[in-house]
Formats: structure tokens, C-alpha cells, sequence
DNA sequence: GTGGTCTAGACCACC
DNA sequence: GTGGTCTAGACCACT
């Protein structure tokens, strides 16, 4: 389900973080579906649970999920009081790149057919 | 010139470097301007000269700025052979960034907006 | 593993990277194994650790090694994105040293053999 | 007759040294030739004559130019005694160059070719 | 214990 | 005065 790459100079709870956000951006993980208990995960990686409590833990602190005690970790549906404020620092990247895009001398039309692929699935 | 702020995580090496490149990429600096000198610019932050010389030659490897022994640090002007890994690297992010964006619903037109903003100047 | 020229007028940390370089491409280190710590060989060489970590992040930089927090360095594979760039570097240096050598009338042959020698194994 | 490269991270006496060898590789310089005097090339160049006498000097040193007392400096003819030794250099650096290129999985065709061109003028 | 960041302070090469 | 190298020693994040 999730795989790491052991050259990424990244930690590895921030690996497990981004992949997870992936799966469920993709929507190989829909709302309210239950993901891998961190022991099992931890197994299934071989490395310390540890490290997959501290991705799950930020992942439910900005939002991707949500834990029930004794349960699990469940994926959080979309909120509009939480994209707001996600979508905003979404957008500062987004400029930062876009800006260095231009300084580079990109075409605008490269960036718009790479909007239209992923926009217009 | 340059502002650090200290509650940011990030290193403060990351911070100049993130700063100066914004500078260079805004046209604030030009192409063979000279840049503050390692040891002004740390003694105007208050930081030791050796955190600015870590920046600087990151940036003079990354292709942003070059240096001369005796004379000081320039912004480098834009080469093709350097650039075209920098846009992919960059395009790898935006395609992230937009995948996001596409999933918290996101209007196409907000994004596209943006971009004629950026590349029309 | 590695020695130290002192009487050698380059800085020690590319003396190190020369080094670290040579024994990677003989094949003595081979991709993914680690090699020595920043502390264990600052100590083995008596020199100061940010003189090996400065050596290690330019071999980084430059793709030869990458590293993992709390792990250590590992030899990096090759990939073609980041060799072409090399190779013609290496084909700037590999013609001024040819020309020259033909300046001082040296014999074709002995260039050829040599290469057969490298590049048959 | 040279240009210096200001955005070369070399400095300049040694970029002199460089651009003085391969005029007289190239042939532009032959044996016995006279070449600019130091406040001559310093004053076309707009730099200081110290840097022109620290490259001449160099130059000296290496076999490559001599001097007359107050008639000037002149191209070196090519002698066995001084070529022998810089051919064994020269065949060091190929050795790494080549041993590099065979690393990163270089053509030997493409190297025959590059000798060939070289060689066979 | 590992890499990563930072400070304080020193000396050298270049121009 | 400028960049470049080096040391000694400290503290943090990650596993």
C-alpha cells in the first residue's frame, strides 16, 4: 500500500505523511474508510510504530484523518472551514513556483495543458 | 534587504536562501549584481558569518548566484543547461500542488486566473 | 581508508571528496552500502567533524552519496539525469588534456592502449 | 588576444595561465615568439600588472614561457627533459577522467572518436 | 549514535 | 576587505 523509498533524504514519518495524503487525494482512500492500524502498518514497513504514530498524528493535526479511540484512524471527509485555510497556503506555493516558473522562461501554455490534464481528469 | 523570523522552523540558512532567490527571482536583484557581502549581511542579522556562507554557496550551487575571491557574490544570470532541471523539479511540485488543489474542489478558472496574472506581468 | 595529504595544497574536504569519489568508482564501495561516519572518521583522520560533513554534503550535491537522518551515508546508484551533466564536464577537462598531449607529441597509441586497459577491465 | 571570465569562480592570474597555454597548444604562439608584456596585457585587460606577473611567473615556473631580462617573456620551445614529466601528470588526470567515464557507463566509441578528432587534426 | 544546524573565533589567498 | 577553510564545541531531530 504505501512504499518507501530509503534514498528519500526525508524522514520517514514525513514519507509515510505525503504517501498517505497521495492515496487519499488519488482516492484510493475514501471518506470515512478506515486505514492500516498503525501496528499493522508498522509491521508491514518493518520499522517502528512509533514513527507511524508521529505520521498519523500530524495527518489527523492538519486535517487528512481522524481517530476513534480503541478503533482507529478514519479518513476525514472534506470541510469547508478546514480547506479554506488549506487552500490558501496552497495558493502561496503555488504562486512561489509559478513565479520561478516565469523567471526560468517557461512557456504558459506547459503549465496550462498540465492544469487541464489534471483539472479535466 | 533580507528579514529572518525566528518562530519559523526552518533553518536560517533556508530562510536566506528562500529570501534571496525571491529577490533575485522578483528582479529586485539583477543579473551580475553584487549581494550584501558575508560579512555585512551577518552582522546586519545578527548571525554568525559562517550560517551565510553555508546560503551562499548553496545558492552558487544551485546556479542562482556566483562568487569571486576578493570581489564578492553576484546574482547569476539565467543558463539553459542548469534551468531545464530546476523546471522539472519545479513541475513535479505543481503537478502535487494542483492534484490538491483539484481535490479540495478547487475552481479551474481561480488557478488559470493566477497564472495570467504571473506570466502577463 | 582514506589518507591525508598534508603537504597537499587543496583544502582537506576535497582531498576527502577526491577520495571518497575514487573509491566509488573502483568499485570498492558499492551502491546503497554506508559508508563511515561524520564523527568516526573525523576522529580516524584527527580532523574536525564539520570538515567530513562539509565534504560528504558536496559529494550529496553532487550525487555521488545521499544521506538518511540518524542512519548515516550510503553510496548513491547511478541515474541518467544527473550523469549526462557530468559527462560533458568530463569531456571539456578529458579534450583540454588531449590537446595538450598532442602538443607534446604524444603517440596516439599510448592514449588508445590506455583506454582499452580502463574500459575492457 | 585573452578574455577573462567574470563570472569564472577561478582566479584571474590562473584564468591568464590558462587562456597563455592554450594559444601556444593552439599554435597562435609559436616558439620564440614574444608575448605581451605584463603593463601591456594589464592595461588591455584593466587589471592589475601584479596579476599579470603572478601568471607569467607560473607559466615560468612550468616550462611553458621564459624570460630575458628587459626585452620581456617568450614561448618555450618544447624540450624532452620538461615534456617527459608533464606528460606522466597529464596521463594521471586522463587515468581519473577516463576511469570516471567508464563509471558512468560512457561509449568507449565515443571517446575513440573525440581522440581521433584531436589527433588526426 | 546519526546527520544537521549554529556560534565564536582564527588564519589564508586574492586583489 | 572579500571569499574560503578549519577548529572547537554546543544543541537539536530522528530512529
Amino acid at each position: 500500500m504505501i512504499k518507501l523509498d530509503m534514498r528519500d533524504s526525508r524522514p520517514i514519518y514525513e514519507q509515510i505523511k505525503e504517501e498517505m495524503k497521495k492515496l487519499i487525494i488519488k482516492g484510493a482512500l475514501k471518506a470515512d474508510e478506515k486505514i492500516p492500524s498503525v501496528r499493522l502498518l508498522a509491521s508491514e514497513l518493518s520499522i517502528n510504530p512509533n514513527t507511524i504514530q508521529h505520521a498519523y498524528r500530524e495527518l489527523e493535526a492538519e486535517g487528512y484523518i481522524y481517530s476513534r479511540k480503541a478503533t482507529g484512524y478514519f479518513v476525514a471527509p472534506i470541510t469547508d472551514n478546514v480547506t479554506n485555510e488549506k487552500k490558501e497556503k496552497l495558493f502561496e506555493e503555488l504562486k512561489d513556483i509559478l513565479k520561478e516558473l516565469n523567471y526560468l522562461n517557461t512557456e504558459k501554455e506547459d503549465i496550462a495543458s498540465l492544469i487541464d490534464k489534471i483539472f479535466d481528469n
